[in-house]
RNA sequence: GGAGAGUUGGCUGAGCGGUCAAAAGCAGCAGACUGUAAAUCUGCCGGGCCACGCCCUACGAAGGUUCGAAUCCUCCACUCUCCA
């Protein structure tokens, strides 16, 4: 069988990296930030309305590849009918990369639903109820079916405060569900690992040692972003990342802010996922290039400009800062697509960014010419 | 003309002698959101202040009963329903 996927760096600098990943969906230029999908679906958009994201009108836009989830697609539409419909790719029209997350994630956020045993998670369905098994061996059959590009390893994501004894534990259960998502791998999905450990160190160093050394296509970093201080994550992709085999992907899962994008790759980071532009942009958090704007404030009521006047989304281009703030406080639907259009558009300008300063040698200046404009406060001038 | 019901903070609407500056919802103002149980959640929401407590003005208007009234009585104004 061909590789699954291919992974090439082009350029770094510093510990920062420039490359691509050639997928059996398109090539993903890293390092990428993946909007999140869970259901099949970047919420507020259509597949269409998100392949128009991003801001180059000439270039071929919207996002390379995005995620979805193997929790929330298991219970709706469900496994046989996504296989039995073409896969997610068809079933959403979406000819892109997928990666799909395990349900690993879930075992942290259902915390309060669920059963941990070393076969693996109990689920009670947030839904109905019903009870559902996930396995190392079940999700990655389950990713498989639904033929996304990258799969993930089935891991368990601690809460944030438990002891070092605690999440130890969980850590070495998550090597061994590893090195079995690894032997339940038989179709085309490449498979990532995933280094737990919590805000220990020396877990995390274990981690990485042990992960990196399974003959997986990329290694994530996971078990951030769950309520820890920002400092700690900042700490664990430090110590983590540099650990991680230089010839795959690395990927830190569930990150995060534009600030934490840009710290990300300067640690060497190629992937990054997370909810916030999408979940933000529903709830009237937007990012620009100026700093976040709270649409729903009252002095945007008359405030005629464009969101983000350095931004040249569909959002930007076509609609003021009113008419957005009209649209949120009557709670029109079109507020959602405007705002997600935008916020999904701003983080892959964003990335885009990032990876013409890495190339160019110049991410620290990058950064800190990003970083002055949004603290600069000038969202209102 | 007759009988009855009602008038509460921007709106709807609880309360029916003290624990009421007055429930709840909405609207409004602000904040949060990091591998999505989120178009969600949280706080504020009469005014003032040397502000975790105090003062002022408040439940249609005016009088009254009472130690104490949004709550009881009198009268006035207005609104609504039904019967002629």
């Amino acid at each position: 069988m061909a590789k699954r996927i291919e992974f090439q760096v082009s350029a770094t600098d510093g510990s920062a990296r420039r490359g691509e990943i050639v997928t059996r969906h398109g090539t993903i230029q890293t390092p990428v930030f993946m909007p999140v999908g869970t259901l099949a679906s970047v919420k507020s958009l259509t597949t269409e309305q998100l392949k128009q994201c991003g801001a180059a009108p000439e270039a071929p836009n919207g996002p390379e590849i995005i995620l979805n989830n193997t929790y929330h697609l298991m219970l709706r539409p469900g496994v046989d009918l996504l296989e039995q419909l073409g896969g997610v790719h068809r079933f959403m029209n979406w000819d892109r990369a997928v990666l799909s997350d395990s349900g690993g994630f879930q075992v942290f956020s259902l915390s309060s639903i669920r059963k941990v045993r070393e076969e693996g998670v109990e689920f009670r369905s947030h839904i109905d109820g019903s009870a559902h098994f996930l396995s190392p061996e079940t999700s990655i059959d389950i990713q498989q079916r639904m033929g996304v590009d990258i799969a993930m390893a089935f891991d368990e994501c601690p809460a944030y405060g438990l002891s070092h004894a605690e999440v130890e534990k969980s850590m070495e259960m998550t090597h061994r569900w590893a090195r079995r998502s690894l032997a339940a791998r038989t179709g085309e999905s490449a498979l990532f690992g995933i280094v737990q450990g919590g805000i220990h160190p020396d877990l995390r160093k274990r981690s990485a040692e042990e992960i990196g050394s399974i003959d997986f296509d990329g290694v994530a970093i996971g078990g951030v972003s769950v309520g820890e201080p920002k400092h700690e994550m900042l700490e664990v992709m430090n110590v983590t990342a540099p650990l991680l085999p230089a010839d795959k992907p690395r990927y830190l899962m569930g990150v995060g802010t534009p600030e934490d994008l840009l710290d990300g790759v300067a640690a060497g980071i190629d992937m990054f996922d997370c909810v916030m532009p999408t979940r933000n942009a529903r709830n009237g958090s937007l990012f620009t290039s100026l700093g976040k704007v709270a649409i729903k404030n009252a002095r945007y009521a008359t405030d005629q400009r464009p969101l983000d006047p350095n931004c040249s989304c569909v959002t930007c281009r076509t609609v003021s800062r009113a008419y957005l703030r009209h649209l949120f406080m009557t709670g029109e639907i079109a507020a959602m697509v405007y705002n997600t259009i935008h916020n999904v558009s701003f983080y892959l300008d964003l990335m885009r960014g990032i990876r013409q300063s890495v190339a160019s040698k110049s991410l620290q200046a990058f950064r800190d010419a990003f970083l002055s404009r949004v603290v600069s406060g000038e969202v209102d001038a």
